[in-house]
RNA sequence: CGGAGUGUAGCGCAGUCUGGUAGCGCACCUGGUUUGGGACCAGGGGGUCGAAGGUUCGAGUCCUUUCACUCCGACCA
């Protein structure tokens, strides 16, 4: 393409809304353009690198045998009553009705549209496995858009369903699934891990999620610094942690502790490693029709409380802090309570660490007293994990060092079995003529989100630099002055010679200063680019890369075979 | 939803405190000079000052209401 007959309107200054680098490079590259809270305008170029990567998605799911469709964006809320998620998916679920009352959604993720088409069209085992994928809109009104792509309400999504006749089956395509996410990504030229996750609303067991690695990413993940292991701060586990200072050893008791209400505190008081003191946290979680409780957490003194864990382990839809009025109206002490004579029944969930545990000190539920000697056959809970890793834990697979660092998740996969086939009826005869709801697998992919985490990798001060299979095109030509009869001759000779051998090119053909069009091909991120200038006199033109590397002087006979050699 | 902030030309901003002809830079149009790192000169076009109401002889500026957007916290691809 050429430059002067493209809609590329790059910008010299910095929107004012735009913080993050790649919100910022796409919108000043002339990519995207902003248009309300979380909605945007693909213009040309955003919209060329958008296909490339829903073409790269769409090669490699299609080549291990998923089939693309498309479903509609406007889906009868009937559907979303039947699964139950009419009510709980909240406020994100962006609801209207029609000019005859009727109710609909826009859809946000699409199970239930999903199985509703595979619901009416499978009947029997012998079409199964099947794998059914589209790649379209998806709408989360949600609570705060930002950062450009990155987290946009109206974004682009790949999202894949998969059905089974059994368990096993949807494990083996929940694993050519994986496989074939990390190829899409490492096509893409991302560095990425592979993490265990949390499962959240979609529900379902088994789910592993695709970060990129990258400082502005919104989550915390967890990897070893000596094996594959890595997991999102909300799923990842450790090695049980052993202390070298002595327990204390005291008979149960309760002990005088006046303003005594911290583990810093305590651990000062009574000389023992917060290893050896129970916390307390009490959370309110709320549940579906409005219901709620307090729940009190248990863990070490020396851990800290994961808030999605601790959600799990209750199967509450959201925990919420506890204010100190409804604390002491519950019978409970803020800095004294614990899991022993607990008031009101008040429901008590311990943190795995703590079975078996013995010669702990504990809050005694009184105020100003604690219990000392005290040990876990003494309470009645159900235990959990529900600890947050820390940097400096030991790996559970191989017990090295673990650390934290930051991630864009651009894919997530789970193993859903038959969480949405059951409620929803949809049902296939197996081989013995019974009826059993299908085993299902789901995989999404942030199409969209991945421009972002690209540019969010791959930039410097000046712009972006889009990855080879990803940038917009796979080369420019720059005129240095395009008002130079021989220069422009030339590179569009050029031009039109590679673009027949189906080379991607784009010919910066604009009347402007040699300076503002080299401004421009490095906020746009092509990664090489040749230039057409003075030294075409002498036979040379000059291969500029985006990479960083000094620019070479090539003769003009090679320009083809160098060109070939480099995409 | 809680906290903070911003709405003035396509973009970035000043003007608001202290009411008195709506400005600057970039971008855009015309002509000319320039042409290897976002050029220069001259001329020009473009605004219901987010919206509604009020105070006033007079409101971008003061008052009330409202809307939108952005940033920091709980959700998610």
């Amino acid at each position: 393409m050429k430059f002067t007959q493209l809609l590329i309107p790059t910008l010299k200054e910095v929107p004012n809304d735009a913080t993050l680098a790649s919100h910022i490079y796409l919108l000043r590259g002339g990519f995207i353009q902003g248009v309300g809270s979380g909605l945007y305008n693909f213009l040309p170029l955003g919209k060329i690198v958008l296909d490339n990567v829903r073409n790269i998605v769409k090669e490699e799911l299609d080549a291990v045998g998923a089939q693309e469709v498309s479903l509609g964006f406007v889906t009868p809320a009937s559907f979303w009553i039947d699964s139950g998620r009419f009510e709980k998916y909240g406020k994100e679920l962006l609801r209207f009705k029609d000019r005859k009352d009727n109710e609909f959604v826009l859809g946000p993720t699409h199970e239930e549209m999903m199985v509703n088409l595979v619901k009416q069209t499978v009947k029997s085992y012998k079409q199964l496995p099947l794998n059914l994928y589209q790649i379209n809109l998806k709408f989360r009104d949600e609570i705060r858009p930002r950062f450009g792509l990155m987290r946009g309400r109206e974004f682009l999504m790949k999202d894949g369903y998969s059905f089974h006749v059994n368990e096993d089956d949807m494990k083996r395509e929940f694993a050519l699934m994986e496989e074939t996410y990390k190829r899409i990504f490492t096509r893409l030229g991302l560095e990425f891990r592979v993490v265990d996750a949390d499962s959240g609303a979609i529900g379902g067991s088994g789910s592993k999620e695709f970060m990129v690695l990258a400082n502005s990413g919104e989550d915390t993940i967890v990897v070893c610094k000596d094996c594959e292991y890595g997991a999102n701060i909300e799923a990842a586990t450790r090695k049980p942690m052993i202390i070298e200072s002595e327990a204390p050893e005291a008979d149960f008791a309760k002990f005088h502790t006046p303003n005594i209400k911290s583990i810093d505190e305590l651990s000062d008081f009574f000389k023992v490693d917060p290893f050896y003191i129970m916390k307390t946290v009490a959370m309110r979680a709320l549940y579906d029709e409005g219901r709620s409780e307090i729940v009190l957490f248990v863990l070490r003194g020396s851990d800290t409380l994961q808030e999605t864990k601790a959600c799990n382990a209750v199967n509450a839809n959201e925990l919420i802090e506890v204010s100190e009025e409804e604390l002491s109206k519950a019978g409970l002490y803020p800095g004294y309570m614990g899991p022993i004579e607990v008031p009101n029944n008040i429901r008590v969930v311990a943190d795995d660490a703590l079975q078996n545990a013995v010669q702990m000190i504990c809050g005694a539920n009184a105020e100003n007293y604690h219990f000392v000697g005290a040990s876990s056959d003494k309470i009645s809970v159900t235990y959990h994990d529900l600890i947050a890793v820390q940097e400096g834990d030991k790996c559970i697979c191989c017990g090295g060092e673990l650390t934290y660092t930051k991630g864009i998740e651009v894919g997530h996969i789970f193993q859903l079995g038959i969480r949405y086939s059951e409620p929803l009826k949809a049902e296939f005869l197996n081989e013995h003529g019974k009826t059993q709801p299908f085993v299902m697998g789901t995989y999404g992919i942030g199409v969209s989100r991945l421009l972002a985490a690209i540019i969010e990798q791959h930039h410097d001060d000046k712009g972006c630099k889009w990855t080879k299979e990803s940038s917009p095109f796979d080369i420019e030509i720059i005129v240095s002055n395009a008002k130079d009869e021989f220069q422009s001759q030339f590179a569009d000779k050029i031009y039109y010679s590679l673009k027949t051998q189906g080379i991607k090119v784009l010919l910066d053909d604009r009347k402007e200063r040699f300076g503002f069009k080299m401004k421009d091909y490095e906020l746009i991120g092509i990664p090489f680019a040749i230039v057409v200038g003075q030294k075409l006199e002498n036979g040379m033109v000059e291969l500029v890369y985006r990479d960083g590397r000094p620019s070479v002087e090539i003769a003009l006979k090679d320009i083809e075979n160098v060109v070939r050699e480099l995409i």
